[in-house]
DNA sequence: CTATCTTTGTGCACGCGTTCACAAAGACAT
DNA sequence: ATGTCTTTGTGAACGCGTGCACAAAGATAG
């Protein structure tokens, strides 16, 4: 019954940190891409380098998982990709529900990062009686009136929400209900998940709003001496102290919609 | 020359933590939905709730911005809703540039949540020749040999990178040229960028691959006595110790692709 | 077999972020 | 004016994550 319990809190997984886990598919990319260049073996410099990431760091993740490397070698590159894979439960088939095939609901089906390693798009609901029927991607759109049959007829556990805000939390408590147990939201919208389900939140407007918070800044910085606009640290006019400072008129009506 | 830099390293950006930016605009959707029903004053422990966070974590947010609550009753929803906005950079337009207009670039183009809150999506990108004149959400496409000229002529200062992967690093160092230093990036590469440039990076097969390792733990703790199937303690053959153990024979081809 | 050299694996310290718990502050009733 | 009650703002403690720096381990050459 927790409310908006995003990410993992601080439950550390069988011994593994979470910022290790959310590492690992990084190096995976790495190391797949090294592995089709048929190199050998890597050191952990090398690899850091092309994961983006410090060395030290990458070593002490590979640490949570055993000892896979060869001191004055490195690690095995093809070893490396196995023991990855099998951690993060990549050899097994993963059939993913997309709910909501609109615009972003319909580019997710045909992403082909998607169809790689183990996940599978097993099915695309969506409300709109219209679209029923309709192939995206090769696969026909489903009604959401038979979400519960789709998701157990095809054992999804994990459901990818692209729908409108406000059609989000109900499609989540569904999409629970029917047995799925791992949400990736793409709906701006917080989402509260009973415990033992996991959401994992992508959202395009706060990604964007954190760069211009940055964006802001080194403008701020740069011009120190600009005509009186953007000084982040000069408060405007605060209201009166009195309990409703509503409609002073001084207050900006700062968001279109 | 910083190789892989992605998000903030720990650089606290004008006092303010990196943890609490990435919040704000949290608060900022939840203050906007309030604001939207005509409601003066909000505590912290009802913003908190609609956020999905803690409300002692909310009020410490705050407090990073000035003292802008009233103890006993709480916050003035449309002041706090001006002050974070301005905080964030949302007062000012942001002409932002996507480039790659494939499945997922046309999706974003279209996607309702970017024309909000000051972004403004000011020019489609493609090398697709095929593709230039073509309008995307009412938006015509333009080639990407015209980048430069592009970017500089908008001002764009933050740029979408939805190009395959192979593209986006040559199409993140044309874009830093032209004068962009913030990145959005959907291509599931790492970026080099200089100092000074920003890249946030939003990874649809990391977010999966994140939760297929909960869902493989979770399955495995319920189950506990399978079918000597996925324990996850339990390593496979460990390959002989020599230095080459790659064509041994037991090493399964776990990637498709 | 011994020496050297490379690279891993990790102990340790440090800093950031989170949470608790409470004093200070102000609203509101009397 | 005074007391009570609600809620903020924050000091302090704790835990996680990161990076340094080095010892241990193994490969390789002589």
């Amino acid at each position: 019954m927790a409310t908006g319990r995003n990410h993992r809190p601080a439950t550390r997984s069988r011994g593994i940190p979470e910022a290790t886990v959310a590492r690992l598919p990084l190096y995976l990319r790495a190391l797949t891409a090294l592995s089709e260049r048929s190199v050998p073996t890597v050191s952990s410099e090398e690899l850091a380098a092309a994961a983006g990431v410090n060395s030290a760091k990458l070593r002490k993740d590979f640490s949570y998982l055993g000892s896979y490397g060869t001191r004055g070698v490195g690690y095995d590159v093809e070893y490396l990709v196995y023991q990855i894979s099998r951690e993060l439960g990549l050899t097994q088939d993963w059939p993913v529900a997309i709910v909501g095939i609109g615009n972003l609901g319909a580019a997710l089906a045909n992403y082909g990062g998607f169809a790689s390693r183990g996940f599978r798009v097993a099915a695309l609901i969506d409300a709109d009686p219209a679209m029923a029927g309709t192939p995206v991607a090769g696969i026909p759109v489903q009604h959401a009136d038979d979400l519960d049959r789709i998701i157990s007829e095809n054992g999804v556990s994990i459901g990818v929400i692209t729908t409108p805000p406000g059609a989000a939390q109900q499609v989540c408590d569904r999409l629970v209900a029917a047995g799925v147990t791992s949400i990736l939201n793409f709906a701006p919208t917080v989402l509260s998940v009973p415990d033992g389900v996991d959401v994992r939140k992508v959202d395009l407007s706060i990604e964007l709003q954190i760069l211009a918070f940055h964006e802001q800044r080194k403008a701020g910085e740069e011009a120190a001496s600009a005509d009186s606009g953007p000084d982040p640290a000069a408060p405007p006019v605060r209201a009166a102290t009195s309990s409703r400072k509503g409609p002073d008129g001084d207050m900006p009506a700062v968001m279109p919609a």
